[in-house]
DNA sequence: TAAGATAGGGAACGATCGTTCTCAACGTCA
DNA sequence: TGACGTTGAGAACGATCGTTCCCTATCTTA
């Protein structure tokens, strides 16, 4: 074999590729940065990049996968190093607002490639769905943990937070998001606060609802 | 003079060219949608194009700009129709879900061209923030009408609720996020109680602290 | 050492982009 | 009527995209 590639040598380049095309996709858009600057910033002859990865498409969903290994596995390990299951509910919001505050923050990288790719690739859509559908279980996991059943608005708080501090370049969100989530671990669970939607709700409906 | 172009006929091509150019780019994504297909659609001829719109970029922020003032103006329109300042807050949530149940609904036009040209194109930025800011300050005036001091989780339910239908294409998170604005607009957290706020007080005061 | 397979560097390709230019057609005024 | 100014239709331009191909250097094995 005159090919003097080793196996790990083939794994560290491909995560290198990956660090390159993660951190470029991220800062300046996937459809703004070419393939040739993928090719300078991760040292790989263009050649071999496309023996890692058939296509751009493929590149993009790749980064997008590890990216959601790695940040849905940073927030667990922050998260569940909080022994009270409420108290890790709320640090879910810590930790985003960790994140908010580091430099080059720039939103979502699912819902920016949802802008920019969700109507025109198929498989990053799919894979943007993926990483929401596990954030949620994620968080509904830990929200029922913590004997409540109001998963949803903590998602729906931690989404507007992860969107608004993005286009406002503002970690605020965090803060917000996490005082009204104090505000719903408050409140009585699930049967009593449906009966006061229903409650509020039928004294407003005009058209809508279903 | 030659040109035959009244002021009118002047005014109904550029919005003809507007409305041609803000369904291919919800539709499609902006980076997606060529300039040759703005002309097919619009009837126009690339000429004129220009004309209006010295740069594809200028085209894109016009759009934005005539999109939120169409959105923004719908969505005041029903809100503003409910006479208790309570329900126009809920209001907002209903407007959201018939919006997510339109056909053709892709999530929010801004956080898609802030994922598309939100780090490449500082007017496209601008203009994003601006409609955020708006759409926040319109929440805002809403609830602090309603008499409570819940602004920003309203505000961030709304956005999660946006992005989340969008990529999921479910609407279900209007819902989701409506039943929690009930609860935090039944939550003393402002000082102002009146009976619905009491009754619930008074049945959640186990949990609560931090 | 000779032969051969594979690698990297980068040019090349076809497509498409935003934008400009050409040119014929036409309506208006001297 | 004839010259002019403006228009619409679309070709053309330069740049850039994703992807492929060529060529040479280099390393392995006989």
């Amino acid at each position: 074999m005159p090919a003097p590639i080793t196996e790990e040598q083939h794994r560290l380049d491909r995560e290198a590729l990956l660090d390159a095309a993660e951190r470029l996709f991220y800062e300046r858009g996937i459809q703004a940065v070419g393939m040739d600057e993928v090719r300078a910033a991760s040292g790989l002859p263009l050649k071999r990049i496309y023996r890692f990865f058939a296509a751009k498409e493929d590149l993009v969903v790749a980064v997008l996968k590890r990216r959601d290994r790695r940040w849905r596995g940073d927030l667990a390990a922050h998260v569940e190093r909080v022994p009270d299951p409420r108290e890790r509910v709320l640090a879910v919001f810590d930790w985003l607002a960790e994140w908010f505050a580091q430099p080059g923050f720039r939103g979502c990288a699912w819902a920016n490639a949802y802008g920019e790719l969700g109507s025109s690739s198929e498989a990053v859509l799919a894979e943007v769905r993926s990483h929401k559908q596990a954030f949620h279980d994620q968080i509904a996991a830990w929200v029922r943990a913590a004997g409540v059943a109001v998963a949803e608005p903590v998602f729906l708080l931690a989404e507007g937070a992860i969107v608004t501090a993005g286009i406002s370049g503002d970690p605020a969100p965090a803060r917000h998001a996490r005082a009204a989530v104090v505000t719903l671990l408050a409140t009585p669970s699930s049967g009593t606060a449906d009966a006061l939607t229903e409650l509020t709700a039928s004294t407003s409906m005009d058209a809508s609802l279903n």
